[in-house]
DNA sequence: CTTTGGATTTAACCCTGGTTAAATCCAAAG
DNA sequence: CTTTGGATTTAACCAGGGTTAAATCCAAAG
Protein backbone atom coordinates (compact mmCIF):
# COMPACT_ATOMS: atom_id res chain seq x y z
CA UNK A 1 0.00 0.00 0.00
CA UNK A 2 1.44 3.51 -0.82
CA UNK A 3 0.91 5.59 2.46
CA UNK A 4 2.17 8.69 3.00
CA UNK A 5 4.68 7.09 5.17
CA UNK A 6 6.34 4.84 1.93
CA UNK A 7 6.27 7.93 0.28
CA UNK A 8 8.10 9.78 2.74
CA UNK A 9 10.81 7.33 3.28
CA UNK A 10 10.48 6.54 -0.45
CA UNK A 11 11.69 10.81 -1.21
CA UNK A 12 14.11 11.00 1.89
CA UNK A 13 15.74 7.42 0.44
CA UNK A 14 16.15 9.30 -2.91
CA UNK A 15 17.64 12.39 -1.84
CA UNK A 16 19.67 10.33 0.63
CA UNK A 17 21.38 7.57 -2.66
CA UNK A 18 22.67 10.30 -4.07
CA UNK A 19 25.31 11.22 -1.62
CA UNK A 20 26.15 7.53 -0.75
CA UNK A 21 26.16 4.61 -2.53
CA UNK A 22 23.95 2.67 -0.30
CA UNK A 23 21.84 4.40 1.95
CA UNK A 24 21.79 3.21 5.75
CA UNK A 25 19.70 2.74 8.96
CA UNK A 26 20.77 5.09 10.86
CA UNK A 27 20.65 8.12 8.36
CA UNK A 28 17.37 7.14 7.72
CA UNK A 29 16.41 7.52 11.59
CA UNK A 30 17.62 10.53 11.47
CA UNK A 31 16.03 11.88 8.42
CA UNK A 32 12.62 10.13 9.75
CA UNK A 33 12.57 11.80 13.38
CA UNK A 34 12.17 7.66 13.99
CA UNK A 35 14.32 4.78 15.63
CA UNK A 36 16.45 2.56 13.50
CA UNK A 37 14.22 -0.26 14.33
CA UNK A 38 11.28 1.24 12.89
CA UNK A 39 13.66 2.02 10.04
CA UNK A 40 14.43 -1.58 9.56
CA UNK A 41 10.72 -2.50 9.67
CA UNK A 42 9.80 -0.26 7.09
CA UNK A 43 12.74 -1.18 4.50
CA UNK A 44 11.23 -4.48 5.09
CA UNK A 45 7.91 -3.47 3.94
CA UNK A 46 9.70 -1.32 1.32
CA UNK A 47 11.81 -4.04 0.17
CA UNK A 48 8.66 -6.76 -0.77
CA UNK A 49 6.91 -3.78 -2.11
CA UNK A 50 9.81 -3.59 -4.52
CA UNK A 51 10.50 -0.09 -4.06
CA UNK A 52 13.43 -0.69 -2.69
CA UNK A 53 16.35 -3.22 -3.12
CA UNK A 54 17.47 -4.25 1.07
CA UNK A 55 20.11 -5.96 1.91
CA UNK A 56 20.50 -6.39 5.92
CA UNK A 57 23.40 -4.37 7.71
CA UNK A 58 24.40 -2.78 4.54
CA UNK A 59 21.45 -0.98 3.79
CA UNK A 60 19.29 0.20 0.54
CA UNK A 61 18.74 1.99 -2.75
CA UNK A 62 15.59 2.42 -4.33
CA UNK A 63 14.31 0.17 -6.96
CA UNK A 64 13.77 1.67 -10.44
CA UNK A 65 9.61 1.40 -9.32
CA UNK A 66 11.01 3.59 -6.03
CA UNK A 67 12.87 5.90 -7.95
CA UNK A 68 9.56 6.81 -9.99
CA UNK A 69 7.47 7.29 -6.93
CA UNK A 70 10.08 9.01 -5.22
CA UNK A 71 10.19 11.40 -8.49
CA UNK A 72 6.51 12.19 -8.31
CA UNK A 73 6.52 12.91 -4.38
CA UNK A 74 9.31 15.33 -5.34
CA UNK A 75 7.58 16.89 -8.30
CA UNK A 76 4.43 16.80 -6.20
CA UNK A 77 6.61 18.70 -3.43
CA UNK A 78 8.48 21.69 -5.58
CA UNK A 79 5.33 22.13 -8.11
CA UNK A 80 3.41 23.08 -4.70
CA UNK A 81 6.30 25.15 -3.01
CA UNK A 82 5.90 27.07 -6.03
CA UNK A 83 2.51 27.51 -6.33
CA UNK A 84 1.91 28.60 -2.61
CA UNK A 85 4.66 31.17 -3.14
CA UNK A 86 3.51 32.21 -6.91
CA UNK A 87 0.09 32.26 -6.25
CA UNK A 88 -0.80 32.82 -2.52
CA UNK A 89 2.09 34.45 -1.13
CA UNK A 90 4.09 32.47 0.77
CA UNK A 91 7.50 33.04 1.69
CA UNK A 92 10.65 30.67 0.65
CA UNK A 93 10.59 29.86 4.44
CA UNK A 94 7.23 28.77 4.56
CA UNK A 95 6.51 26.80 1.51
CA UNK A 96 8.68 23.69 2.52
CA UNK A 97 6.50 22.38 5.71
CA UNK A 98 3.33 23.64 3.79
CA UNK A 99 4.17 21.39 0.90
CA UNK A 100 5.47 18.14 3.17
CA UNK A 101 1.85 17.73 3.74
CA UNK A 102 0.24 18.74 0.36
CA UNK A 103 2.37 16.11 -1.31
CA UNK A 104 0.66 13.19 -0.47
CA UNK A 105 -3.09 13.69 -0.79
CA UNK A 106 -3.02 16.21 -4.05
CA UNK A 107 -4.35 14.28 -7.11
CA UNK A 108 -3.14 14.06 -10.74
CA UNK A 109 -5.74 16.57 -11.62
CA UNK A 110 -4.26 19.17 -9.06
CA UNK A 111 -1.01 18.44 -10.06
CA UNK A 112 -1.52 19.32 -13.51
CA UNK A 113 -3.54 22.28 -12.67
CA UNK A 114 -1.38 23.92 -11.00
CA UNK A 115 1.99 22.53 -13.58
CA UNK A 116 -0.39 24.47 -15.79
CA UNK A 117 -1.07 27.60 -14.05
CA UNK A 118 2.31 28.16 -13.18
CA UNK A 119 3.22 27.56 -17.31
CA UNK A 120 5.43 24.17 -16.88
CA UNK A 121 8.32 25.73 -14.24
CA UNK A 122 11.59 24.26 -13.75
CA UNK A 123 12.50 25.06 -10.69
CA UNK A 124 10.85 25.89 -6.81
CA UNK A 125 11.50 29.08 -5.23
CA UNK A 126 14.62 27.54 -3.72
CA UNK A 127 16.33 26.46 -7.06
CA UNK A 128 15.48 22.90 -6.95
CA UNK A 129 14.42 21.60 -10.61
CA UNK A 130 11.21 19.84 -10.77
CA UNK A 131 10.83 16.88 -12.33
CA UNK A 132 9.02 16.86 -15.37
CA UNK A 133 5.44 14.82 -15.66
CA UNK A 134 7.56 11.80 -17.22
CA UNK A 135 9.87 11.37 -13.90
CA UNK A 136 12.99 13.32 -16.20
CA UNK A 137 14.77 15.31 -13.89
CA UNK A 138 18.32 17.17 -14.70
CA UNK A 139 20.55 17.55 -11.12
CA UNK A 140 22.20 20.62 -11.87
CA UNK A 141 25.50 20.36 -9.34
CA UNK A 142 27.08 24.03 -8.22
CA UNK A 143 29.18 25.00 -5.86
CA UNK A 144 28.51 26.81 -2.87
CA UNK A 145 28.93 29.64 -1.89
CA UNK A 146 31.48 28.65 0.97
CA UNK A 147 33.71 27.04 -2.07
CA UNK A 148 34.29 30.70 -3.31
CA UNK A 149 37.52 32.68 -3.49
CA UNK A 150 37.24 36.85 -2.74
CA UNK A 151 37.15 38.17 -5.90
CA UNK A 152 34.46 35.82 -6.96
CA UNK A 153 31.58 37.45 -8.46
CA UNK A 154 28.34 34.90 -8.52
CA UNK A 155 24.78 34.58 -8.85
CA UNK A 156 22.66 32.64 -6.47
CA UNK A 157 21.23 29.70 -8.14
CA UNK A 158 20.01 27.18 -5.16
CA UNK A 159 19.34 27.29 -1.81
CA UNK A 160 18.76 24.87 0.66
CA UNK A 161 15.57 24.54 2.10
CA UNK A 162 16.15 22.45 5.32
CA UNK A 163 16.13 25.10 7.40
CA UNK A 164 13.72 27.29 7.48
CA UNK A 165 16.02 29.92 9.81
CA UNK A 166 18.70 30.00 7.36
CA UNK A 167 16.15 30.94 4.82
CA UNK A 168 15.04 33.75 6.61
CA UNK A 169 18.52 35.31 7.31
CA UNK A 170 19.40 35.24 3.72
CA UNK A 171 15.98 37.11 3.21
CA UNK A 172 17.07 39.61 6.18
CA UNK A 173 20.48 40.05 4.10
CA UNK A 174 18.50 40.25 0.36
CA UNK A 175 19.84 37.46 -0.46
CA UNK A 176 17.55 35.83 -3.01
CA UNK A 177 17.78 33.69 -5.99
CA UNK A 178 19.67 35.33 -8.77
CA UNK A 179 21.31 37.92 -6.21
CA UNK A 180 24.50 38.77 -7.52
CA UNK A 181 27.25 38.20 -4.45
CA UNK A 182 30.91 39.43 -4.83
CA UNK A 183 33.26 37.92 -2.50
CA UNK A 184 35.07 40.29 -0.81
CA UNK A 185 37.46 38.30 1.70
CA UNK A 186 37.68 34.88 3.42
CA UNK A 187 38.99 34.14 6.59
CA UNK A 188 41.47 31.88 6.52
CA UNK A 189 41.19 30.59 10.35
CA UNK A 190 37.14 29.13 10.41
CA UNK A 191 36.20 30.67 6.86
CA UNK A 192 34.32 33.34 7.65
CA UNK A 193 33.25 35.58 4.59
CA UNK A 194 32.69 39.14 4.10
CA UNK A 195 30.62 39.30 0.94
CA UNK A 196 29.25 42.26 -0.89
CA UNK A 197 25.10 41.98 -1.79
CA UNK A 198 23.86 45.27 -3.96
CA UNK A 199 25.29 48.15 -1.44
CA UNK A 200 25.56 46.19 1.89
CA UNK A 201 28.13 43.87 2.83
CA UNK A 202 27.96 40.82 5.36
CA UNK A 203 30.35 38.70 7.50
CA UNK A 204 28.88 35.28 7.10
CA UNK A 205 29.52 31.86 8.48
CA UNK A 206 30.11 28.71 7.36
CA UNK A 207 26.38 27.56 7.95
CA UNK A 208 25.11 29.99 5.91
CA UNK A 209 27.83 30.07 3.13
CA UNK A 210 27.71 26.03 2.65
CA UNK A 211 23.31 26.68 2.38
CA UNK A 212 24.00 28.41 -0.73
CA UNK A 213 24.92 27.65 -3.97
CA UNK A 214 25.88 29.84 -6.71
CA UNK A 215 26.60 29.81 -10.43
CA UNK A 216 29.31 32.45 -12.19
CA UNK A 217 27.66 35.72 -12.89
CA UNK A 218 26.59 35.22 -16.16
CA UNK A 219 27.55 38.88 -17.53
CA UNK A 220 30.70 38.71 -15.93
CA UNK A 221 31.44 35.44 -18.03
CA UNK A 222 30.69 36.62 -20.86
CA UNK A 223 32.62 39.76 -20.76
CA UNK A 224 35.47 37.36 -20.06
CA UNK A 225 34.75 35.24 -23.37
CA UNK A 226 34.92 38.76 -24.84
CA UNK A 227 38.29 39.38 -23.76
CA UNK A 228 39.66 35.78 -24.78
CA UNK B 1 -4.74 12.35 18.55
CA UNK B 2 -7.03 14.25 15.73
CA UNK B 3 -6.07 11.76 13.08
CA UNK B 4 -8.02 12.51 9.58
CA UNK B 5 -10.51 9.19 10.51
CA UNK B 6 -11.47 10.99 14.12
CA UNK B 7 -11.44 14.15 11.45
CA UNK B 8 -14.36 12.62 9.41
CA UNK B 9 -16.19 10.81 11.82
CA UNK B 10 -16.94 13.72 13.86
CA UNK B 11 -17.89 15.89 10.41
CA UNK B 12 -20.06 12.76 9.27
CA UNK B 13 -21.82 13.40 13.09
CA UNK B 14 -22.31 16.97 12.51
CA UNK B 15 -23.89 16.44 9.10
CA UNK B 16 -25.87 13.57 10.37
CA UNK B 17 -27.18 14.97 13.82
CA UNK B 18 -28.77 17.74 11.83
CA UNK B 19 -31.63 15.76 10.89
CA UNK B 20 -31.68 12.95 13.53
CA UNK B 21 -31.50 14.06 17.39
CA UNK B 22 -29.01 11.00 17.82
CA UNK B 23 -26.87 9.64 15.37
CA UNK B 24 -27.23 6.02 14.85
CA UNK B 25 -24.02 3.45 14.51
CA UNK B 26 -25.38 1.73 11.43
CA UNK B 27 -25.71 5.27 9.77
CA UNK B 28 -22.14 6.02 10.48
CA UNK B 29 -21.09 2.85 9.05
CA UNK B 30 -23.01 3.62 6.05
CA UNK B 31 -21.81 7.03 5.87
CA UNK B 32 -18.40 6.35 6.21
CA UNK B 33 -18.26 3.16 4.02
CA UNK B 34 -17.22 0.67 7.02
CA UNK B 35 -18.72 -1.94 9.20
CA UNK B 36 -20.77 -1.22 12.54
CA UNK B 37 -18.37 -2.97 14.55
CA UNK B 38 -15.73 -0.31 13.51
CA UNK B 39 -18.09 2.45 13.98
CA UNK B 40 -19.28 1.28 17.45
CA UNK B 41 -15.02 1.00 18.44
CA UNK B 42 -14.60 4.60 16.88
CA UNK B 43 -17.27 6.26 19.05
CA UNK B 44 -15.83 4.78 22.28
CA UNK B 45 -12.78 6.48 20.91
CA UNK B 46 -14.08 9.54 20.24
CA UNK B 47 -16.09 9.47 23.39
CA UNK B 48 -12.70 8.91 25.48
CA UNK B 49 -11.37 12.51 23.54
CA UNK B 50 -14.55 14.44 25.02
CA UNK B 51 -15.47 14.49 21.50
CA UNK B 52 -18.90 13.00 21.62
CA UNK B 53 -21.54 11.77 24.37
CA UNK B 54 -21.99 7.97 23.28
CA UNK B 55 -24.68 6.11 24.91
CA UNK B 56 -23.96 2.50 23.75
CA UNK B 57 -26.90 0.93 22.09
CA UNK B 58 -28.76 4.96 21.81
CA UNK B 59 -26.06 6.66 19.53
CA UNK B 60 -24.17 9.57 19.58
CA UNK B 61 -24.02 13.32 19.88
CA UNK B 62 -21.09 15.79 19.47
CA UNK B 63 -20.07 17.64 22.63
CA UNK B 64 -19.40 21.52 22.03
CA UNK B 65 -15.53 20.21 21.46
CA UNK B 66 -16.38 18.23 18.77
CA UNK B 67 -18.72 20.93 17.44
CA UNK B 68 -15.67 23.00 17.20
CA UNK B 69 -13.71 20.46 15.26
CA UNK B 70 -16.77 19.59 13.38
CA UNK B 71 -17.00 23.58 11.66
CA UNK B 72 -13.12 23.55 11.58
CA UNK B 73 -13.41 20.78 8.56
CA UNK B 74 -16.39 21.94 7.22
CA UNK B 75 -14.75 25.02 7.06
CA UNK B 76 -12.11 24.17 5.59
CA UNK B 77 -13.72 21.64 3.29
CA UNK B 78 -15.80 24.65 1.22
CA UNK B 79 -13.28 27.21 1.45
CA UNK B 80 -11.10 25.17 -0.66
CA UNK B 81 -14.14 23.73 -3.35
CA UNK B 82 -14.33 27.42 -3.63
CA UNK B 83 -10.58 27.84 -4.32
CA UNK B 84 -10.15 24.88 -6.50
CA UNK B 85 -13.20 26.11 -8.41
CA UNK B 86 -12.54 29.86 -8.46
CA UNK B 87 -8.54 30.28 -8.75
CA UNK B 88 -7.94 26.76 -10.45
CA UNK B 89 -11.12 26.02 -12.59
CA UNK B 90 -12.04 22.93 -11.51
CA UNK B 91 -15.86 22.23 -12.03
CA UNK B 92 -18.20 21.52 -9.11
CA UNK B 93 -18.69 18.28 -9.53
CA UNK B 94 -14.86 17.79 -9.41
CA UNK B 95 -14.42 20.05 -6.05
CA UNK B 96 -15.49 17.67 -2.95
CA UNK B 97 -13.66 14.95 -4.09
CA UNK B 98 -10.16 16.86 -4.00
CA UNK B 99 -11.45 19.15 -1.05
CA UNK B 100 -11.88 15.67 0.89
CA UNK B 101 -8.70 15.32 0.96
CA UNK B 102 -7.07 18.22 1.52
CA UNK B 103 -9.09 19.79 4.25
CA UNK B 104 -7.19 17.46 6.54
CA UNK B 105 -4.06 18.43 6.23
CA UNK B 106 -4.08 22.43 5.32
CA UNK B 107 -2.23 24.39 7.95
CA UNK B 108 -4.38 27.85 9.43
CA UNK B 109 -1.96 30.15 7.56
CA UNK B 110 -3.29 28.32 4.35
CA UNK B 111 -6.73 28.73 5.53
CA UNK B 112 -6.66 32.37 6.62
CA UNK B 113 -4.86 33.04 2.95
CA UNK B 114 -7.16 31.51 0.26
CA UNK B 115 -9.96 32.87 2.59
CA UNK B 116 -8.86 36.15 2.40
CA UNK B 117 -7.74 35.69 -1.70
CA UNK B 118 -11.43 34.84 -1.41
CA UNK B 119 -12.88 37.87 -0.03
CA UNK B 120 -14.25 36.06 2.95
CA UNK B 121 -17.06 34.08 1.11
CA UNK B 122 -19.99 32.76 2.20
CA UNK B 123 -20.92 30.18 0.00
CA UNK B 124 -18.94 26.92 -1.36
CA UNK B 125 -19.86 26.35 -5.15
CA UNK B 126 -22.78 24.21 -4.14
CA UNK B 127 -24.53 27.05 -2.13
CA UNK B 128 -23.70 25.70 1.02
CA UNK B 129 -22.56 28.13 4.04
CA UNK B 130 -19.10 28.22 4.77
CA UNK B 131 -18.59 28.85 8.83
CA UNK B 132 -16.85 31.72 9.92
CA UNK B 133 -13.53 31.69 11.09
CA UNK B 134 -15.08 31.55 15.09
CA UNK B 135 -17.07 28.52 14.01
CA UNK B 136 -20.55 30.72 13.41
CA UNK B 137 -22.85 29.05 11.11
CA UNK B 138 -26.30 30.42 9.86
CA UNK B 139 -27.47 27.47 8.26
CA UNK B 140 -30.35 28.41 5.82
CA UNK B 141 -33.39 25.98 5.65
CA UNK B 142 -34.05 25.95 1.93
CA UNK B 143 -37.23 24.03 0.25
CA UNK B 144 -36.12 21.52 -2.67
CA UNK B 145 -37.40 21.79 -6.12
CA UNK B 146 -39.21 18.15 -5.78
CA UNK B 147 -41.68 20.59 -3.34
CA UNK B 148 -42.24 22.95 -5.80
CA UNK B 149 -45.95 23.41 -7.54
CA UNK B 150 -46.86 24.20 -10.88
CA UNK B 151 -46.69 28.14 -11.58
CA UNK B 152 -43.75 28.68 -9.31
CA UNK B 153 -40.36 30.79 -9.89
CA UNK B 154 -37.62 30.04 -8.30
CA UNK B 155 -33.81 30.61 -7.98
CA UNK B 156 -31.73 27.29 -7.35
CA UNK B 157 -29.86 28.52 -4.14
CA UNK B 158 -27.84 25.18 -2.91
CA UNK B 159 -27.36 22.08 -4.51
CA UNK B 160 -26.33 18.38 -2.72
CA UNK B 161 -22.97 17.66 -3.00
CA UNK B 162 -22.75 14.22 -2.55
CA UNK B 163 -23.63 12.88 -6.20
CA UNK B 164 -21.24 13.70 -8.69
CA UNK B 165 -23.16 11.99 -11.24
CA UNK B 166 -26.43 14.72 -9.82
CA UNK B 167 -23.88 18.06 -10.58
CA UNK B 168 -23.01 16.68 -13.86
CA UNK B 169 -26.57 16.16 -14.96
CA UNK B 170 -27.78 19.78 -13.73
CA UNK B 171 -24.66 20.97 -15.94
CA UNK B 172 -25.78 19.24 -18.63
CA UNK B 173 -29.34 21.29 -18.35
CA UNK B 174 -27.69 24.43 -17.67
CA UNK B 175 -28.76 24.24 -14.29
CA UNK B 176 -26.37 26.43 -11.76
CA UNK B 177 -26.74 28.65 -8.61
CA UNK B 178 -28.91 31.14 -9.25
CA UNK B 179 -30.44 29.76 -11.90
CA UNK B 180 -34.27 30.87 -12.31
CA UNK B 181 -36.59 27.80 -12.89
CA UNK B 182 -40.19 27.55 -13.67
CA UNK B 183 -41.80 24.87 -12.30
CA UNK B 184 -44.62 24.32 -15.49
CA UNK B 185 -45.88 21.01 -14.48
CA UNK B 186 -45.99 18.45 -11.75
CA UNK B 187 -47.19 14.31 -12.85
CA UNK B 188 -49.35 13.72 -9.73
CA UNK B 189 -48.25 9.83 -10.04
CA UNK B 190 -44.28 9.74 -9.96
CA UNK B 191 -43.45 13.17 -9.07
CA UNK B 192 -41.97 14.26 -12.55
CA UNK B 193 -41.85 17.76 -13.16
CA UNK B 194 -41.41 19.56 -15.87
CA UNK B 195 -39.16 22.73 -15.80
CA UNK B 196 -38.68 25.97 -17.93
CA UNK B 197 -34.71 26.48 -17.70
CA UNK B 198 -33.91 29.74 -19.70
CA UNK B 199 -35.48 29.26 -22.93
CA UNK B 200 -35.15 25.12 -22.64
CA UNK B 201 -38.06 22.45 -20.89
CA UNK B 202 -36.73 19.76 -18.87
CA UNK B 203 -38.90 16.24 -17.28
CA UNK B 204 -36.45 15.57 -14.43
CA UNK B 205 -37.18 12.91 -11.49
CA UNK B 206 -37.14 12.89 -7.87
CA UNK B 207 -33.68 12.18 -7.59
CA UNK B 208 -32.83 15.21 -9.36
CA UNK B 209 -35.42 17.47 -8.00
CA UNK B 210 -34.59 16.37 -4.90
CA UNK B 211 -31.08 17.34 -5.01
CA UNK B 212 -31.75 20.83 -5.72
CA UNK B 213 -32.83 23.53 -2.83
CA UNK B 214 -34.45 27.16 -4.06
CA UNK B 215 -35.82 29.79 -2.86
CA UNK B 216 -37.95 32.27 -4.07
CA UNK B 217 -36.89 34.15 -7.09
CA UNK B 218 -36.10 37.49 -5.39
CA UNK B 219 -37.28 39.89 -8.39
CA UNK B 220 -41.23 38.22 -8.60
CA UNK B 221 -41.20 37.83 -4.73
CA UNK B 222 -40.85 41.96 -4.76
CA UNK B 223 -43.12 42.93 -7.46
CA UNK B 224 -45.20 40.40 -4.84
CA UNK B 225 -44.80 42.85 -1.97
CA UNK B 226 -45.67 45.53 -4.04
CA UNK B 227 -48.98 44.01 -4.73
CA UNK B 228 -49.43 43.73 -1.57
C1' DC C 1 43.20 -13.81 14.31
C1' DT C 2 40.75 -12.06 18.10
C1' DT C 3 38.39 -8.47 20.36
C1' DT C 4 35.01 -5.03 20.78
C1' DG C 5 31.84 -1.27 20.38
C1' DG C 6 28.80 1.11 17.37
C1' DA C 7 25.34 -0.12 13.99
C1' DT C 8 21.69 -3.09 13.11
C1' DT C 9 18.18 -6.32 13.79
C1' DT C 10 14.89 -8.88 16.62
C1' DA C 11 11.39 -9.32 20.07
C1' DA C 12 7.70 -7.77 22.60
C1' DC C 13 4.85 -4.27 23.02
C1' DC C 14 1.44 0.04 21.90
C1' DC C 15 -2.03 2.63 19.13
C1' DT C 16 -5.16 3.40 15.21
C1' DG C 17 -8.45 1.74 12.21
C1' DG C 18 -10.14 -1.78 10.01
C1' DT C 19 -12.25 -6.94 9.39
C1' DT C 20 -15.55 -11.22 10.40
C1' DA C 21 -18.21 -14.03 13.44
C1' DA C 22 -20.55 -14.62 17.66
C1' DA C 23 -23.05 -12.77 21.46
C1' DT C 24 -26.21 -9.49 23.15
C1' DC C 25 -29.68 -5.98 23.31
C1' DC C 26 -34.22 -3.90 22.75
C1' DA C 27 -38.40 -2.44 20.64
C1' DA C 28 -42.14 -3.77 18.18
C1' DA C 29 -45.45 -7.46 17.22
C1' DG C 30 -48.11 -10.95 18.88
C1' DC D 1 -45.84 -10.21 28.98
C1' DT D 2 -43.30 -12.93 25.87
C1' DT D 3 -41.14 -13.56 21.57
C1' DT D 4 -38.05 -12.35 18.00
C1' DG D 5 -35.26 -10.32 14.48
C1' DG D 6 -32.67 -6.36 13.19
C1' DA D 7 -29.37 -3.33 15.37
C1' DT D 8 -25.51 -3.21 18.20
C1' DT D 9 -21.65 -4.67 20.71
C1' DT D 10 -17.94 -7.88 21.82
C1' DA D 11 -14.14 -10.87 20.71
C1' DA D 12 -10.44 -12.26 18.08
C1' DC D 13 -7.94 -11.07 14.46
C1' DC D 14 -4.94 -8.18 10.75
C1' DA D 15 -1.93 -4.41 8.90
C1' DG D 16 0.68 -0.17 9.30
C1' DG D 17 3.75 2.53 11.88
C1' DG D 18 5.77 3.46 15.88
C1' DT D 19 8.39 2.41 20.75
C1' DT D 20 12.13 0.28 24.11
C1' DA D 21 15.24 -3.28 25.39
C1' DA D 22 17.90 -7.19 24.23
C1' DA D 23 20.44 -9.82 20.94
C1' DT D 24 23.35 -9.91 17.04
C1' DC D 25 26.43 -8.43 13.50
C1' DC D 26 30.68 -6.73 11.48
C1' DA D 27 34.56 -3.87 10.57
C1' DA D 28 38.26 -1.71 12.46
C1' DA D 29 41.86 -1.89 15.99
C1' DG D 30 44.90 -4.44 18.45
Amino acid sequence: MRTAAVEDYVKIIYKLQTQTETVSTSALAERTGTTAAAVTKMLKHLAQLNLVSYTPYHGARLSPMGETIALEIIRHHRLLELYLAQAMGYSWDEVDAEAEKLEHVISEEFEARIDTLLGHPETCPHGDPIPAADGTLHELHLRTLSDCQPGEVVAIARVKDTNADVLRALTARVMRLHTIVSVLNRDTIDGLLTIQVGDQQHVIGQSLASSVFVAPFAQQQESLQVTL
